[in-house]
DNA sequence: TAAAAATACTCCATAGGTATTTTAT
DNA sequence: ATAAAATACCTATGGAGTATTTTTA
């Protein structure tokens, strides 16, 4: 599993637009269509739905922000975690993050 | 960021071997070589040393072996709960997970 | 010198894009 | 009829493999 399909379902959550997110994210449309779909087959679950015109979240889908959310931070602060002791062990402050 | 490289690190992390850790995971050894280097690079520490002929956890890798179990073992759970509550909707009970 | 990790390259799989079609209102 | 998502198909990037070189004891 990637990120990136994370990033992809949290914008599409946010915005409730696959076309919308797309911007916000500078990618193209079916890009974003591809990540979801294939987040949703790894999940096994349909996280957004996509009738009724407006995209809507799932009850999955619901938990599923929370839960990516959390994991991008936990993510996050790993990193930022394992460059903190790195750079403690040579007396060197440790540095902020970001997530790729 | 890839849940593979994850993977392939507490791979080495636990057989203290590139080789060895290819074997497990029938990969080859450059792959298990080329996708540490690429989590190095992006967490910007170096997480094993492969001087001294043994390969050893650096401290910073110390702690994102931990980590790293744990943000899978998460991820697994996510997923799982996801499938959970989609299937709780409709009446059926949960069934068993697997990580990708 | 021997055993293991790193490189150089090549090949294939997967992510992303454009154009188009389908779907829902 | 229209706006948005899905699909078909093509291209580009990144992952994996084989062969070889470097490194450390």
């Amino acid at each position: 599993m990637n990120t990136r399909q994370l990033e992809y379902f949290l914008a599409v959550a946010e915005e409730l637009s696959f076309t919308k997110a797309a911007e916000k994210l500078y990618v193209s449309q079916t890009a974003v269509t591809q990540q979801i779909q294939a987040l949703e087959d790894l999940v096994g679950v349909k996280l957004l739905s996509r009738t009724k015109k407006k995209v809507e979240l799932t009850p999955a889908g619901r938990v599923f922000q929370t839960e990516s959310r959390q994991l991008l931070e936990q993510l996050n602060n790993d990193f930022a975690h394992a460059r903190a002791v790195s750079e403690g062990v040579n007396g060197i402050p440790p540095a902020e993050s970001s997530l790729p």
